[in-house]
DNA sequence: CGGGTCCATCACAGTTGCTTATAGCAGGTG
DNA sequence: CACCTGCTATAAGCAACTGTGATGGACCCG
C-alpha cells in the first residue's frame, strides 16, 4: 500500500486509462500497468477491470480511502514544514463566501495596519475545501461558516490535527419577499416554517435544518454556487426561503424596536473594534428582502478559523486578531 | 514519507532508541539509522535528537499525524479485503463497557437463534479504541455509547468511512447516594447541579457535561477504569455524583409513578424483542445507590453501532438485528 | 583509562522499479 | 475477412534503492 501505487491508481481509475495515466503521471504505460499489477498483487485482489478500465467493488472500496489518505499524507508534510518554517511575510486565507463578515473584515485590516509589510491572499472555496487547503499547505489560515446551535461547534470534514476556534457568531434572519404575510412579525419559529417553501444552498442546505428541526423543509429550488446576490433574488422573487446572517438584510422593524426583541446581544457586536474598513453598518442593497429574526431554535451563523502549526511571527498575529477575545 | 519510514520513526520515538527498534521491527540497527536519515533529508529536517534520542519539536508535529496516517492505511486495506471477503462466520464485536446494554445484549441473543454457526468474540475496549478496532479490520462491528442529546450523534474519532447508525437509547439518571435529600425528587435539572460534587468517569466525563451545560461540576473524585459496579460503590459511599443510564439503577419512585412523570417512553423500549436472554427486567444489585431522572437537559445514554463494508452472510445480518427498526 | 553502549558511516549484495522492446488482444474499417 | 490501430501485458536490461555486516567515533560508567 504504498501511496506512490495509490496514487498512481486513483489517476489510473480517473482517466480510466493505463496509457493516459502514465502521460499524466510521467511515466511509460509500462511502469503504470506494473505498479497497478503491484497493488492488486499485494492486496490479492483484481482493483481494476481492463478493456474497458473500471474500479472492481474492491476498487471502488480503495478509491473511497486513496483520497482523504493521500491529502492527510500531504497534509502531514505541510505541517511539519509548516512547523520549523520561517516567519513568513506571505498569508493565503481561505475563506468560504460568507466567513469573511464585516466583523472579520474589519479585524483583517486591523492587523494589516499593525503589520503593513504583511502580503494578504483570499482564496474563496466551499466549506469542504477549507480543511483540505488549510491542512495541505496551501492556505495558512481557513475561515469556514455555517449554521449551528450558539457556541456549538461547526462539523468540518477532518483532516489532520488542526487549530479550530470560532471567532464569530451572528444572528440568523428567515430571509422574506417584500410583500410576505410573515414579514412584519418581530420573529419566528423554524417549527412554524417546516412546510414552507425553501430555497436549497450551500449556505443554508436544508439536509442541516432537518437534521436540526426534523423532516419537512421541502426544496422548492436548488441553487448549486455561492453567489449571495443570486440567493436574495431568489428569495426576494418569492421562489422559497433561506436563513441567511442577519447583517446582510435590513430588518422589517424600526431599529429602535430590535435590541429589546432580541433576546441577547449579538456576541461579534463587541466594542474596541474601530475598524478601518467601515463595518457596513447598515444593510448592503437587499433592494426588497427582508429578514426576521429567528427565535427558536436558537441558531446563529457561526464562523470558524482553523490552521495548523503557525510559525511566530504576522501569521499567528493575525490568527490571535481574528480570534479577538471572545472569552473575555 | 513513505509509511513504512513513518512506522520506523514512531516506533524510535516510542522506544527512544535505535537500537531498541530495530530489534522490535526486525531489522539492523544500521537499517533503521538509515531510515531516518532518509525521512529526515526528505523533509529537510531534523526529526530526532540524538543521544539521548527524543524527538525534536517537527518530530512531535510528524508524531501526532503518523499514528492516524498508519491507522487509515491498515484501516483502508483492512476494508477492502473485507468488501471481497467470503461470509465469515466468525464475527467480533468491539464494544465499550455500557454499550452492550439489556437490549443489544438481547438483539444479539435473537441473531445467534437464528444463525447458530456465528461466533462470537467480544472485545471490551475504550471509547476512543472502537473505531480504530473497526477500521483495521480487528472487528467487524463495534459499539460505542456516549452521552448526548436525544438523536444527536455521538463524536466518535474517524478514522475512514465506516458506517454510523444509532441503534439504542436509553434514559439517563442521576446517580445518587441512598439518603441524599435529592433522593426523592421526580426529576432533577442538571443546571441545578453544575455546583454539586461529581465524580470524573471515563463513563460520563465532566468535560461533556460542561461543554452541554457550561462551567462548573468539580471533580471531587477521578475514576480511571470502567467499572459499574465501581462507580456504584463510590456514589453509594457519597464521594460525588455522575450520570448512569436508567436501567442500571432502581428508580427512586414506586414504579407505576414513573410512565407518568418521564416526558416520553424510551426509544429503545420498542415491543418486539423477546429476547431468549432475560432482558433484566429490575435493575441489577445496585444495592444501595439510587437514581433520579434528569429533566433538562434533554439528555441520554446512546449507543451507536460502526462497521465498515460487511460481506453479505452472518456479519451483515447481525447489523441488521442489531440495528432492529428503530424508524419503523 | 578501559569496557560497554549507542548511533553514523561505509562497502557490498540482493531486490526493486524503471525503461525499452515486444507480444497479445479487442474493435473498427475497407 | 484481413488489416490496422490503440490498448494493456510481459520480458529483458539496467540503475537506484535498501537491506546486511563491519567499522568508527562519541559518550557513560566504573
Amino acid at each position: 500500500m504504498d501511496p506512490h501505487l495509490l496514487r498512481t491508481f486513483v489517476t489510473v481509475a480517473r482517466l480510466r486509462s493505463f496509457s493516459a495515466a502514465a502521460g499524466e503521471l510521467g511515466y511509460t504505460q509500462s511502469a503504470i500497468s506494473q505498479q497497478i499489477a503491484a497493488l492488486e498483487s499485494d492486496l490479492g485482489l483484481p482493483l481494476l477491470s481492463r478493456r474497458p478500465v473500471e474500479p472492481t467493488p474492491a476498487g471502488e472500496r480503495l478509491l473511497e480511502h486513496a483520497g482523504p489518505l493521500l491529502l492527510r499524507l500531504r497534509a502531514a508534510r505541510a505541517d511539519v514544514l509548516r512547523a520549523a518554517a520561517p516567519p513568513a511575510y506571505r498569508l493565503r486565507l481561505a475563506a468560504t463566501p460568507l466567513a469573511l463578515n464585516a466583523t472579520l473584515a474589519g479585524r483583517l485590516a486591523r492587523a494589516r495596519a499593525a503589520q503593513p509589510r504583511l502580503e494578504v491572499t483570499v482564496l474563496g472555496c466551499g466549506r469542504e475545501d477549507v480543511a483540505a487547503l488549510v491542512a495541505s499547505g496551501e492556505a495558512e489560515i481557513g475561515l469556514a461558516d455555517g449554521v449551528a446551535a450558539p457556541s456549538d461547534p461547526l462539523r468540518l470534514p477532518e483532516s489532520g490535527p488542526l487549530t479550530v476556534v470560532g471567532v464569530a457568531e451572528e444572528e440568523l434572519v428567515v430571509a422574506l419577499p417584500p410583500g410576505h404575510p410573515l414579514a412584519g412579525r418581530p420573529g419566528l419559529r423554524l417549527a412554524d416554517l417546516v412546510d414552507a417553501r425553501w430555497l436549497q444552498t450551500t449556505l443554508c442546505p436544508l439536509e442541516r435544518l432537518r437534521a436540526l428541526q426534523g423532516e419537512g423543509f421541502p426544496a422548492a429550488l436548488d441553487h448549486r454556487g455561492d453567489d449571495v446576490q443570486t440567493v436574495l433574488n431568489l428569495v426576494r422573487a418569492g421562489h422559497g426561503l433561506t436563513l441567511l446572517p442577519a447583517p446582510l438584510l435590513p430588518a422589517t422593524l424600526p431599529a429602535t424596536l430590535l435590541p429589546a426583541t432580541l433576546p441577547t446581544a449579538l456576541p461579534t457586536a463587541l466594542p474596541g473594534a474601530p475598524l478601518s474598513a467601515g463595518p457596513l453598518p447598515a444593510a448592503p442593497g437587499a433592494s426588497g428582502a427582508c429578514g426576521v429574526p429567528l427565535l427558536t431554535p436558537r441558531l446563529v451563523h457561526r464562523v470558524e478559523m482553523l490552521h495548523g502549526a503557525l510559525p511566530p511571527g504576522p501569521a499567528a498575529d493575525l490568527a490571535r486578531t481574528l480570534e479577538a477575545r471572545e472569552q473575555a
